[in-house]
DNA sequence: TGATTAATTAATCGTCTGATGAATATGCTA
DNA sequence: TAGCATATTCATCAGACGATTAATTAATCA
C-alpha cells in the first residue's frame, strides 16, 4: 500500500495537493493545531515534502495565502482602476460577487485579526493590507463626501456599519446561520446585497428624492 | 529569588492570578499557543498549580469561561425577565451597556466560532448558548411582528443585519479601529448605539411618521 | 550508457508540551 | 504539640511536533 521510496513515475501534483490541504486545514483550525504530519497525510504524502517544496511549514502557509489571494487582489485592482464614482448599490453587489466564490477568506482574515502577534498572521495581514485598503477606499468614495450623508450622521460610524454589514455574514458560524434558515448561496448573497443597499440608502444616505 | 517549596505564609491568591492570566492569554492567543508554563509564569507561579486548582489546562480554561460569563448571563436573564416589549432603541443601548465592560468576550466567542471542533470551544459554545439565545430572543421581539417592518423587508435578513451591526465593532481588530480613529470607550459605545438605532429605524423599520 | 538532477520514503534528532508524583513547608485543630 | 489538610516547588516522563538527513528511484541529458 505505502509507496516505495524514490521518485514515482509520471508527473507530480504533490505540491498542488499540499497547497490544497493547507487551504482546507488552515481555514478550519488555528495554525498551531495543524501539524505538518496532518497536512502531509491530508495531501497523501510525506511530511518531508513540505521541506522539499516550501522549506518550512510557514513557507507552505505563505505560498497558500499568496496563491489564494493573488487573483482576488487582481479583481480588486481592476475595480479600483475603473474611473467614475461607485454607487453604494453597486458596492455591495460587487463585494458579494467577489467574495461569494471564496467564503473561507474572511475566516482567514479573522484569524489574523485575533492573533496579530504571530509571524504567520503578520504575513496574512500584509497580503490583506492592499485588499482592505481597497475596500476602505471604495467605501470612502461613497462616504467621504458629507453631502451624501443624511444630516447628523457620523462618517466614521457609517464606515464601521458598512464593514460590519458586509463582513459579518461570512464570519458568522454556519450553525447560527443555518438556525436562521440561511445558506450562503449565490442567490442569498444577491438578496443580501439588495437588503444591505436598502438598509443603508434609507438609513444613512440621503434618499435621492425625485423632486428636489 | 525563587521561592522554596512548601506552603507560603499568609493567604493565597494563586487561583485568582491563574484565572486572570488565563483571561488575558486565551483572549490574545489561540488555545494551543498558550502553554501551561506560560500561564503559570504569567501568574507568577508554577505550572503544577494548574493541576492543583483546576486538574487540567482545559479545567482552567473552563473555570475562566464560567467565572467570566456567569455575571453576564445573570444580567441577560434580568433583562429578559422584564415584562413588556423592548423597543429597538433600547435594544442597542442595553446591549452596549452589557458588553461595554467586557470587550474581550466577543473575541472568545469568535475563536470558538472559528474552531468549533475543538473540545475547549464546544464548552465556550455551550456557555454562550444561553447568551446568544437571549440576544436572538431580544432581537426577535422587535422583528417577528411583520407590521414593524417596512414593506418588502425580509425579517431574516433584518436579523442578520442587527447581529452584524451589534457584534462587529467588538471583533474588529483594534488596529483597524484605531486607524479609523475609533476607541471603544463608553462614550463611543453610546454614540454607536444611537447611530445603529438611527440606521435601522430609518432603514428597516417604519418611521413613526407624526402624521399617519 | 553514464552522470546529474528531481521526487519521494523512512528514520531520527532536539525541543516543547501537558501531565504527574515526590518532597516540603505552612495552617488548623484536637 | 502532634497530626492532618493545605499550598507550593521541583524533577521528570511520555508524546507530539518541526526539522533534517540518508537512502532510494525516476527522469533528463550528454
Amino acid at each position: 500500500m505505502t509507496a516505495l521510496p524514490g521518485r514515482p513515475k509520471g508527473d507530480s501534483d504533490t505540491r498542488a495537493r499540499l497547497i490544497h490541504a493547507a487551504r482546507c486545514l488552515f481555514v478550519a483550525q488555528p495554525y498551531t493545531k495543524v501539524s505538518t504530519r496532518l497536512l502531509a497525510s491530508h495531501a497523501g504524502t510525506n511530511a518531508a515534502m513540505i521541506r522539499y517544496y516550501f522549506v518550512d511549514k510557514a513557507g507552505l502557509f505563505e505560498s497558500m495565502i499568496k496563491e489564494t489571494f493573488g487573483p482576488l487582489l487582481e479583481q480588486m485592482r481592476q475595480i479600483l482602476s475603473q474611473p467614475g464614482e461607485l454607487k453604494i448599490a453597486e458596492l455591495f453587489t460587487r463585494y458579494y460577487q467577489v467574495m461569494g466564490p471564496h467564503p473561507d477568506l474572511p475566516k482567514l482574515m479573522l484569524r489574523s485579526m485575533l492573533d496579530p502577534q504571530s509571524t504567520e498572521n503578520r504575513l496574512v495581514a500584509r497580503v490583506f493590507a492592499e485588499f482592505m485598503q481597497g475596500a476602505i477606499q471604495l467605501i470612502g468614495q461613497s462616504l467621504q463626501q458629507p453631502q451624501h450623508l443624511q444630516q447628523g450622521v457620523d462618517a466614521q460610524l457609517a464606515r464601521l456599519s458598512l464593514i460590519g454589514l458586509a463582513v459579518f455574514p461570512f464570519i458568522a458560524p454556519p450553525q447560527t446561520l443555518r438556525s436562521q434558515g440561511i445558506e450562503l448561496s449565490p442567490e442569498f448573497l444577491t438578496r443580501l446585497a439588495q437588503h444591505n443597499q436598502r438598509l443603508v440608502s434609507q438609513g444613512i444616505f440621503k434618499t435621492a428624492s425625485p423632486e428636489s
